[in-house]
DNA sequence: CTTGACCTTCCCATGATGGGAATCCCCACA
DNA sequence: TGTGGGGATTCCCATCATGGGAAGGTCAAG
């Protein structure tokens, strides 16, 4: 299987596969001519970062979830420590998010949206702090 | 004002402060020797920066922003169009991070978490989709 | 006159992803 | 057998906002 058939098994695109194995995320056999060979084995690696980034783990915990799936010795409870440490990660980014909408829908509520200059948005990033 | 003077007085580091100024949110005098020089105006103008950049405006949307506030014509209208669409994109991005946190939420809370090595969030991550 | 704090520019790094160029390889078809 | 096209390779660059750090110039106080 060449780069190109992994990447549509596997759901990551040829460009990104070249770097998760630049960064030793994956290795990668190479056939006589130079082009990568995958088997089924890689695939499922390449499926698994996947997942992990759809789950928003950024690539250093994809790589240490990643040893620890390939251990069969794991104890599950550093697996569960990863994730709950990246879930409280994406709880205190989404609640900053949600603040930041909440004071800057405020903000928009109290300002006209016509013709006029006037705009209590304005004047607040204008304050003086 | 040297430019350090005009970071404490803004809470823009010195640093993003020459770099607002490479991409042109901002200019600044010279003094004699080549050292930047600031007066309130300019820290005004920083200051304003900070506080849409603490609301998470990206530097482009700054860019307008900026334009509009220093527009005395300007139709509020605009100003609030801006902010009720960086609203917009704030909520889809909490929501999507709230969804990532819950799913991984929900898999860690059926994960035993002990010394065995069974553990339904790799399991996940190795499905096969 | 030295020392230390401040300023300058320039290059590099982050994190994850993509675009695109130049070059090479392979297969199918006329 | 020649050619065309699709796919592979490596390498460089861009994003977005921010910071680190080097090498060197400037200024004020001791």
């Amino acid at each position: 299987m060449n780069i190109g058939e992994a990447a549509g098994a596997s759901g990551v695109s040829a460009k990104m596969i070249r770097h998760y194995e630049a960064i030793g995320l994956l290795t990668a056999a190479r056939s006589a001519n130079g082009y990568r060979v995958y088997n089924d084995r890689e695939v499922a690696v390449l499926r698994f970062i996947r997942h992990a980034r759809d789950l928003g783990f950024p690539l250093e915990d994809v790589r240490r979830l990643l040893a620890l799936w390939q251990d069969r010795g794991r104890a599950s409870a550093e697996v569960k420590r990863l994730a709950l440490a990246h879930v409280e990660a994406l709880e205190t980014k989404a609640e900053s998010l949600r603040t930041m909408a909440a004071s800057l829908r405020h903000l928009a509520a109290h300002c006209h949206g016509d013709a006029r200059p006037d705009c209590p948005i304005l004047d607040d990033l204008a304050r003086k702090e």
